[in-house]
DNA sequence: AATGAATGAGACTTCATTCAT
DNA sequence: TATGAATGAAGTCTCATTCAT
């Protein structure tokens, strides 16, 4: 009111958005962090790019290392709801199918998206924040180890899948998203990845991988492979 | 077996240190570099795990960036020595096979040794160092995806392979290098893996992923793709 | 006493702190600032502690060394008062026992009342506010100084004191009331002081360390103290 | 050797004088903690009132809280020492006497020198640091009280004394010291204080004050204290 | 009048790097 | 050549103060 003239030069000082401001502090921490690493990110660059000024950081988050465990912890809680409703939401599908589904719904709400973002911090920068290195992977990796080996198995005994090494199998499906987030946000886009079709190339691989041969040789009535 | 019987003879040929030092203080950098980051390595650790004084370290390295970036050129030349002795000792063998033996061998010499750690370093902290990185791309990554892409061509052209996108089945080939890396290096030991029967269980089923069926139609009358 | 029937007639009149509010913001902030010292106390310590928010202090108090100054002022102005009423009240009272009544009424209003921790303020943090140091010396040390070195001369002219230095003598009146303020504010209480039984001893040992002798009653001829 | 030219500009840069620099610092430090207490005083003042710069002082203190402890701790060891030996050095003479004879070593060893500023500095800032404040108490205050009290009571025993209670004359005894430390650390010189005169002083009408009157004209006609 | 979010100067502390010994 | 004391730039965090609501 004083002046619409000096308000549009500095538009933005002394605005108020207490809700906002945590969101939008996180979003812009996350992205420095991803990109250059945890402590080559100064606080006043998030503050910046956030749009307030430094000693502002500080009423949300007491500190640089609490701000990087309340981007993972964020970030991590609805994943985890994901995943549960994913996995009850299949009861007796095809196995395989199964797997084609998880990995197509991670594609979109994680490689797809700034989630992606997050796993490379963990890999990164885990080994500093041990707290948080371990609550992901107490609630994340593990879990979903452990989720995927279930189903591996289940596709063993059902005669979906051939007798592999869950364990290493496991390791294996989960290998190509471990690689394609390294690949996003470590090195430059030589090779620019169609993630989708990146995806329908590994899922049809590992499919023909893993599954059962259509038992070839049973009896001479019938043929196999209608 | 440093024979106190000829250092005495010749004291300050053993005792000098000179010719050691850089290895030692590479040594002694990767492997804190790797575990803590390069950030939160002191250059005071480095000279104290490498047995000398923060001093000493500058008069092998003028920094702590070049410090860095030797350490990881002086593991990649001998590296790429051995990517192309082993292309050119494989003349004619099955691509598959030769992939499995790619395999193994990276296995042996790069992630059952501190190589794995230069590959982490590079995953984790490229960003800062896009020198190093671009490097790293270049002489490392890139050479590797086309060798393995041309090998997947040819397996296909052979017949040997199935009609798969090559480069996303080269970039599914390598995951589960990158993300064995990552597993080592960056989580703790939850789930433990055995290198060998990973890469061969992966092996295993890459193969059948990949390899053409034999022909579904067997007719006596013609053979394949001669 | 503040009226329940009263208030409900005129609510706002007795909801409304305005007046209440910096005396009790000055009360609290003395409070903090005597147990932590300026420097350690925060605005909004001494604003919760009043129970206000931190804007509010800014309405009454220019800031925080303002604050600061205020609460001596305002403590010192009634102790001067009481200093020269008391000094007139007595007109030709023995000067010992003038000395102890002030003894007394000292203890009874500074030492055992906040006002002691004002007196400690001036001691720790005096040295950065010249000013109000200053003025702290200009109106109250200086003054008592003088009234009692002009009382124990007077002791001394009327033959009640013995010949000591009146400088001396002043300042070591006044030492235990120092000592006290010290030990109650700035140690533990391993020494519980009974202030009154302190202050009586005291009197009881300067009285008789100062008095003059009641002269030897030698021989009859001359008379003293006519 | 460069340059003397230059060398005479800036003559201190860069030397090496470890052995002196704690001394140094601690002796910088413990003026301005005295002059303008421990929270007004800058790390970098402090640095420079020592000839060196920010960083350096951190080689030799862990903090700025290290620097205050280690002043106190410093000067209190040598001062306990003495304590003891002048407490042993003393058989059998008149208690007075000995009150006297202390008086004037402390006047000397720590009125009279910078030991002083300490016991202003725990006095002003004792409250923030409970540790050094509670090693302050234990082993200089409570110790010297304990001394005094007993020399009082000895005193007392010995028909020196009268029969004043111990504390509180104890108290008595120490408050001119407080004062006086006090007197010349908080407040300006207007009245400057010759302390070998006052100390006298104060002996003088303690020992008056203290002292049992020589048993009141011992006609051999009656016996006192039956 | 009161609130409390936002500001920004300033202090402590760290650590890569320099250099006298 | 090796040492490690000294340097000083830079970053985190605090908090007195301001001001839109």
């Amino acid at each position: 009111m004083t002046s619409d003239g000096l308000s549009s030069l500095c538009p933005s000082r002394w605005v108020r958005r207490k809700d906002a401001r945590p969101s939008e502090l996180m979003e812009a921490a996350l992205a420095l962090f991803s990109e250059k690493g945890f402590a080559a990110t100064r606080m006043e660059d998030i503050a910046q790019k956030a749009g307030v000024t430094k000693g502002t950081t500080y009423r949300y988050f007491a500190s640089k290392e609490d701000l990087f465990c309340e981007i993972i912890k964020t970030d991590i809680e609805p994943r985890l709801q994901e995943l549960l409703s994913l996995s009850e939401s299949a009861p007796n599908m095809p196995v395989l199918g199964l797997l084609a589904q998880i990995a197509h719904h991670w594609r979109i709400t994680v490689l797809e998206t700034r989630s992606s973002a997050i796993m490379k911090l963990m890999i990164a920068e885990g080994g500093n924040f041990p707290d948080v290195a371990n609550y992901y992977e107490t609630k994340v990796l593990i879990p979903i180890t452990q989720y995927l080996e279930s189903l591996i198995r289940t596709g063993i005994a059902r005669g979906e899948i051939r007798e592999v090494d869950p364990q290493d199998a496991t390791h294996l499906l989960m290998s190509p998203m471990v690689y394609a987030v390294v690949k996003k946000h470590c090195f430059s886009d030589v090779f620019q990845i169609d993630y989708k079709q990146y995806i329908n190339t590994m899922l049809d691989i590992m499919t023909e991988g893993l599954k059962k041969p259509v038992e070839p040789q049973p009896l001479p009535t019938e043929g196999n492979t209608p």
